[in-house]
DNA sequence: TTTATTTGGTTTATATTATAAACTTGTTTA
DNA sequence: TAAACAAGTTTATAATATAAACCAAATAAA
């Protein structure tokens, strides 16, 4: 049986790659409202995340306020792809 | 976004139950060579998903050797089924 | 025939992980 | 100017997965 990636196999991370797929790119607040995590949860993993290159975090300033935004790389999707087919042989999908 | 029952969402958890789903009832030994788990993991997983009346495990000896049956029950199947839509939101399938 | 080894597990310990709580820094607002 | 808020980060805790160690009975080897 394949081995489901452990770095996808998560709730959470498997929510923001989820979003991150389906959007050019999205920050910290807008996965924190659709996730419904706390921010020390999303923080978290958006560090694993971005430390597996599956994402690019970038922080900046919008007026004053900070902004973390965030978009899937090639790799993510790469990934995010082969889990999906893992799964698949676990659920015949 | 859905949650994703924490029972299934566990690698070998799911490996046996989605092997569950595609048989009658599996033993143990069949079970470990199958998902290549050690005899304590399985061990401990069975328990949990027999704890939440997922599966069935039944006892008993076959000529002198234990024997370890196990079979997904109505309410496993309706949770993993569960589990699949979950997941379909997370991944579009 | 005693000693190893194998089979089919269970129990317990460990290491990882997810998650939340507590904290930080700067900014509005009262 | 003190209190509340926004957007995070860091640290602590609780849960989980997993393997290591163990056990009892049976079989094989010496």
């Amino acid at each position: 049986m394949k081995e489901l990636n452990p770095l996808l196999h998560s709730q959470l991370r498997l929510a923001i790659m989820s979003i991150l797929m389906n959007v050019e790119e999205a920050d910290f607040v807008y996965l924190k409202e659709k996730t419904e995590a706390t921010s020390g949860n999303i923080s978290v993993q958006l560090d694993k995340l971005a430390s597996a290159e599956y994402i690019v975090v970038n922080k900046s300033f919008v007026g004053k306020k900070p902004r973390t935004m965030c978009r899937i790389t090639d790799i993510g999707k790469e990934a995010f792809e082969e889990y999906i087919n893992a799964l698949r042989s676990y659920l015949h999908l």
